[in-house]
Formats: C-alpha cells, structure tokens, sequence
DNA sequence: AGAGATCGTGCAACAGAAGTGCATTTAATG
DNA sequence: CATTAAATGCACTTCTGTTGCACGATCTCT
C-alpha cells in the first residue's frame, strides 16, 4: 500500500486506480487546479469522473474547493493541517493575472473582521489578485 | 434632466430609457442584483442589452462586479466615493447562505495583507458567508 | 467461493451563465 | 436633412456544472 492508497483509506475513500491519479496530478502542482485541467491531463477520462471524484475528495477532506474570481471552481489538496471541512482552515489564496494560475497563502490566515449588528459569519474567502513570484521578475 | 440622467452623463454614459430603468431598478435593492435578477425584473428586455449596459456601466464606474462564490456575477451600484475604476475601492461584500442575496459593507475595509516575497498585490475580493441581519431573528 | 449489495465509472443529455456577430433601430452632430 | 456613431434585439455558440441511467468492479457475509 502506498502513502497515497493510505492517505485515502484514511480519509475513508477507496483507492480506486483513477482516483489516485488524480490524487498524484494534483500533489504535483503547486497551484490549485480545474476540472478542465484534469481533464485535458488525462485525455482518456470522463469530466463526470473528474467531478465526482472532485466531489467526494471536498467532502472527505482530501481537497478544498477554491473560488478565485474566474468563476470557475478550483481545488486544490489540504495541508495535513487543514481542518477544512470541520471548522474552515481560512488561509487566503493569490490569482495571478498574467499566468491565470491560483495558489493557497496557507501561511497567511484571513484576519478577523468585525460585522455590522445581525450578521453572523460562518465561512470567509480572501483572494487577493496580482502577479505571483513567479511572474513578477523574481 | 433627472438625478439619474445627471449621474448617468456624469459618467459618459448616454441615458437612455433602459439604462435608466435599470439604473433605477439597482438603485431600489439594498443587495446586489445578477443578470438574471434583472432580466426577470423587466420582462420585455433582452438579456444582451442588460449584459452590455452592465459592462458599460462598469467601465464607466458607475456599478462594481461582485463575485460572491455562488458563480453568479452580481453587480452594485458604486456609492459616491467609490473609486473602484482607479485604485479599487477594497469594501467586503457579505453573501446570506439562507436568503442568498449579497450586500456591500462599504463601510469595512479589507485590510492589508503582507504578502510573500515577490508577490505583488493588485486588487482583493474578501467575501464573508453566513446569516444577513434579515434572516437573523434581529 | 458464490450471491447480493454497494460503490465507481462511462455515456448521454441538460441547465444556466457568459459571450459574440450581425442586422436594425435610435440618437447625436454637422 | 444626411451622415455617423451608439444602442438594442435576435440568433447562436461555448463552457462549466450537473443529473440520470446502465454497466462493471469491488466489498461483505455466509
């Protein structure tokens, strides 16, 4: 059993072959990632696949499911840490403009913010939009 | 010549009749409105005009897009001060997870956020969810 | 190991939002 | 009034997200 078969057993999803494909895509990239990124990875696989896989990896805990701002939903794997489906691990995420690619500032939490009378806060997002390390001359 | 036509040509922007509906319809709502909220409003209108009266008016400043995480692009009327043409007017925006409307807290800021090394900030959306003071018994 | 239940995958199809191209109408200007 | 530019309406496309159904794989329990 690998460290990946693990990590899913752990999380009570069964390691099926294209799950941990997706599982290993995913730790390869630094940057959050689409289905439509998936999908063009694997040329063989069905979107509905992908989605559902998607689906079952957020509920589980094994991703988290990021809005950028392109409308288009990006995921990207929790940190061992990453309590995201409990009680919401608020680290912030980057968009990059020039490269279109969004990483997680897990280092960098969303700071607390004071709401107006009668409104009570159950969940936050914080994306910060600009050029990242790599596209700035760094 | 009407508030509205004066704010309209204000911004350069040719008061027309449906732009002025519209202009009237967003200035009625508390929250931010969706394409969709507005073509339902004014069944006679063509969804095309409204996107592109939506677009103009955004370039002109005169509403902001929201992207409250529901995949839904709304947009609000700017208040007076708003700059959010030039140097982003950075207000938070709160979306109610139970009656689903979005609200500007133009009164809070997001605050500044220091960012990794070569990481250069351009502009923030900072979305909170939960309970409107509306849909808390308040 | 075999029977039955459960879960995963593939295929087809749909819904909704966003966006484009073109023709026509409406308004501004000389 | 004639010309030009802007605004609108209509048709159509694309893309993402989503669901239903059927088939195959896997697990469980005896």
């Amino acid at each position: 059993m690998t460290e990946i078969e693990k990590t899913l057993d752990n999380k009570s999803v069964r390691p099926t072959a294209m799950r941990i494909l997706i599982y290993k895509f995913m730790a390869g990239k630094q940057n959050a990632v689409a289905l439509t990124d998936i999908e063009n990875a694997f040329e063989k696989a069905e979107r509905t696949t992908l989605y559902r896989t998607l689906k079952t990896f957020e509920e589980k805990g094994i991703v988290h499911q990021i809005d950028d701002g392109t409308n288009i939903s990006k995921f990207a794997l929790c940190e061992p840490g990453c309590n995201c489906e409990i009680d919401q691990d608020l680290h912030l995420h980057f968009h990059c403009s020039q490269c279109d690619k969004t990483v997680c500032l897990t280092e960098h939490k969303i700071p607390h913010i004071n709401l107006p009378a009668g409104y009570i806060a159950e969940d936050a997002n914080l994306v910060i939009k600009g050029i990242c390390d790599s596209c700035s001359d760094h």
